[in-house]
DNA sequence: ACCGTCATCACCCAAATGGGCGATGACTCA
DNA sequence: TGAGTCATCGCCCATTTGGGTGATGACGGT
């Protein structure tokens, strides 16, 4: 069994959000929200000084991403179990938290209950991914997976560069970087370039 | 002064955002949440049947807009009093939001006492707009502007389409394609297509 | 009545794009 | 060891793109 009650760290700029999750736990027993953080430089401060049991952690940060903020907190602290609260659920983003070490991934437009759920499940040992998730994750596994290098040029692509200066600022040649974008664009199904930024963005490839 | 207590409807899919904001506002007297909906028609059945004095109105909903969702509600009941929650605050979703008819429009990242503000300016006939939004309205009114022809081809660009199947399209000879091209281009400020696509999606043009 | 913007079309032209085909070395996984 | 993916480069070629300039009618505001 898992310690009498669960200590909560909530990350999350949103005041709204909040407020909401601490009334959604409230009414939860064995659980108790011990802190607040606004921001990722608060929350790695935060956790380091209160060593929560379960993290909350929002997608969205204004300082840092969620994810690159859990990395850091797993850095100094890899029994640290995190929970990804988050309105993306492209599979991309799912892929990129799992990747980083996040033990659940819980999406904003959840009823009350599934937090608690994913809260209990984390806190003893289980990792927590809604089923459409899983679903989603699996089924695009199979479709895309860009490379490293195809993203590197869709980045600069979708700033409006040609493959001329891609090619100068990744030092390749103009070759190579028309190559990665026939890549790519096949991989996305995009017709062009202007495709393939809406695309990307849609799919979560592109972090803007 | 306006009657003892202000009567207000919730809309949002989030519940976790609806139990925000009833915590927000159960500590503040003389308002009192009576309903709550999850989607654009719900929201507008429910109006209808309790006639409350404020709508707190969010921006995205599964089914359809906020913004629209507004529009039919001020069309049944134009003394209807809607301010929007919304996480986009491009200049473009605000223009949208004021010429739809809302009264205040409140970003999701605000403090508590703001949504209070707003609901109690609202309620009291004034119109409720923070000053960093109207700021950033002002700022962007000057730089851009894009005509409804322009957001046309914009939003084919975006699919992928070549400006002869655009022209097809919008039944256009491809050389008027390309002068709206050229204008809108001009006036994001982009190096191509897809950057286009890119800096319109940043902006809020392009509803996705 | 005039000016600005919008929407429409036309022509010219240099440059960029996208596709196809082929090739090499590195690396991983079975 | 072989198969597969990644990253790199090259060449050819038709099509598309983007820019410039110019023009017309409609509409709205001053």
């Amino acid at each position: 069994m898992t310690s009498p009650t669960i200590r909560i760290l909530i990350v999350d700029d949103h005041a709204m959000i909040r407020l909401g999750l601490i009334g959604a736990l409230s009414s939860e027993p064995g659980m108790e929200v011990i802190g607040q953080a606004r921001n990722g430089r608060e929350a790695i401060e935060l956790h380091a000084k209160l060593a929560p049991e379960i993290t909350l952690m929002d997608g969205i940060l204004p300082d840092m991403h969620g994810v690159d903020v859990t990395r850091e907190i797993l850095a100094k602290n890899p029994e640290a179990k995190v929970i990804l609260i988050s309105i993306n659920e492209t599979a991309e983003d799912i892929r990129r938290a799992l990747e980083a070490g996040v033990r659940g991934y819980v999406p904003k437009s959840c009823e009350q209950d599934t937090i608690a759920e994913a809260i209990r499940s984390v806190a003893s040992g289980r990792d927590f991914l809604p089923a459409h998730l899983i679903r989603r994750l699996a089924e695009s596994n199979a479709v895309v997976g860009l490379s490293n290098r195809e993203v590197d040029v869709l980045r600069l692509v979708a700033k409006g560069k040609a493959n001329k200066e891609i090619a100068v600022e990744l030092a390749l040649s103009t070759d190579t970087v028309k190559t990665h974008l026939t890549h790519l664009m096949r991989k996305l199904g995009a017709a062009d370039r202007a495709h393939a930024v809406t695309l990307a963005i849609e799919q979560g490839f592109l972090r803007m």
